[in-house]
DNA sequence: TTAACAAATGAACATATATTCATATGAATA
DNA sequence: TATTCATATGAATATATGTTCATTTGTTAA
């Protein structure tokens, strides 16, 4: 039995991922931790961009920040990324 | 490996989900199938509303829709539905 | 065949949100 | 300690999107 709110907290995760900026940055971070640049210049974006969205996906505890020297590494925070964004892979494989 | 456009559908797809009238339709027809004006006045949300979502639902296949009588009879597409909100809230679990 | 009714649609509006640009912050290292 | 450099932040703008309202569509059932 799912509460109502909890419908609204679901619906504010998979926001989170239904963005294509947000899940390339993910995908991104699902071979190695990356500094914020490198992924800006990955994703041929802007430092500023990416790090707007790193804040979002930060927030909801979907990837975690380290220090390494000047740079700060992000990656991925656990599994249930993988999880779900394979789950919505197989969805659209059919 | 998964190429930029599918990463580009994944975004889709889960932006889909990241709507709390939709994810709560999702969630209404988890138990049953039921009629667009059933829904309605399930979420206390008008007709119009309801079927404007039910078409994005449809169109990302979530759902299905089949006749009954004056009524359209709605339900979830398939078992992905239910795996990726269970993934959702397994994570928020934490 | 036609009336009734449920659902779908389209335009308009309001709101949410992603990116840009300029700048601030703060830790590292010289 | 001062400077440098990577990152974070805030305001502004442009765009996307959800709901409403009025209306149309299309099927059922009389």
């Amino acid at each position: 039995m799912i509460h109502e709110e909890e419908l609204y907290d679901l619906a504010e995760l998979f926001k989170v991922f239904g963005d294509s900026t947000r899940i390339r940055i993910l995908y991104t971070l699902m071979d190695n931790e990356m500094c914020v640049n490198d992924i800006a210049v990955s994703l041929n974006m802007t430092q500023s961009a990416i790090s707007h969205q790193l804040r979002i996906l930060k927030q909801n505890k979907l990837v975690k920040a380290s220090r390494d020297g000047k740079s700060i590494l992000y990656s991925l925070a656990d599994d249930h990324v993988r999880t779900i964004i394979d789950q919505g892979r197989e969805h659209l494989e059919e």
